[in-house]
DNA sequence: TTGATTTTTGAGCGTTTGCTCAAAAACTGT
DNA sequence: ACAGTTTTTGAGCAAACGCTCAAAAATCAA
């Protein structure tokens, strides 16, 4: 044994988040972000190896993160709706972080520079998008979803909901505007899931 | 009178926003956005005075597109709903350009650093809803929206799809999924539209 | 052709970037 | 107290950054 390191590795997981998730990959230097996670060049290094792996670390946790409070919501054993309204106004509820989805954020910003972040980003999107679904399968079994409907499908439509709100919030609308429209999209999407 | 420029100006911004769409404002070097416009450093400072004017710039003409476009699908006289999904098919149709918004990019990109792109930002996308909402109201006139919905609501539903959709473009689904979403997406607007 | 005017060019400035590494510091087992 | 092990530290490297500017090149009016 030897001296033990003086940060907790979750704790700069989460900070190293926060950090990327408002400033970006290319906008968060090595020297800013060891401020902001009290650690110094080579520390980073040695405990993660690049800036990169720390990224990548940090954007597996704000998937967890993002999943975690989907399944605090959703498999509550609530109604589907009003559980689906609740997780839209808990994402856009903390201000301190931006709003716009950090994985969005990564396909979009990465784009023609760093080929493998846009393809975690987008096998976690689609790994989400398998979530919905199977929780629509089951609401579907419970009549609140007409059976007619392809899972799979209205997953897609609730992801456009999401990505589209989470975004939207970040533009700059009133605090009215947003939780009105919130509540629109939901009573558009319960239309949507009736029968025919 | 003198040396005229080699280059004309509108068609370096245009290759300014295509470059920019893509790399985002810190991903964009002026040495690499040099040999994007086919222009040197010093040339691009005599034109445009800073990065950020040039971005501000390419900004404009992202917008200034995107409402031609919309009025192009929207103004023609045609159905509403038909019109505008057109125009969502023809914001992912080319695959040359990023499908993200760019306003929305701008926004969530910038955001702790550049204060003053993300207030043009908000600003552009503040305008393109109003200009929906008019579009909105005319519908309403001819009866192919509810008069008893309010129009800037409806327009904020409008909004969140479209960003919503062209998140979800770069996101890596199927064409097919993409355009079965797309679909979706105005019927479930269509049904929203109808009087309650 | 000449002189005035403007654009183009690219070396180069000071700074910042991602990243490394040897030395110093801090802890543990004996 | 000491040796062994690991972490912390921050100076510093090569490269890239935004940006400048004096010189060269290109055009026009006369």
């Amino acid at each position: 044994m030897a001296r033990p390191t003086r940060y907790k590795r979750d704790e700069t997981v989460k900070k190293a988040m926060d950090y990327f998730w408002k400033n970006g990959f290319s906008g968060a230097s090595i020297r800013d972000l060891g401020k902001a996670l009290d650690l110094h060049p080579g520390s980073i290094y040695s405990s993660f190896g690049s800036k990169e792996s720390l990224y990548l670390e940090a954007l597996k946790l704000f998937a967890d993160q993002t999943a975690a409070l989907w399944s605090e919501s959703m498999d509550g054993g609530g109604e589907f709706y009003p559980s689906l309204e609740t997780y839209f106004r808990k994402l856009v509820e903390d201000r301190t972080n931006p709003c716009t989805c950090m994985i969005a954020k990564t396909i979009s910003l990465g784009a023609e520079q760093n080929k493998e972040l846009v393809a975690v980003g987008q096998g976690l999107i689609h790994d989400f998008r398998q979530t919905i679904a199977s929780r629509v399968e089951l609401a579907q079994e419970q009549n609140e979803i007409s059976k007619s409907l392809c899972p799979m499908d209205f997953a897609c439509l609730i992801q456009v909901q999401l990505l589209g709100i989470r975004t939207f919030a970040d533009t700059g609308p009133t605090q009215d505007e947003l939780l009105k429209t919130i509540g629109q999209s939901v009573r558009l999407l319960r239309r949507a899931g009736k029968e025919v």
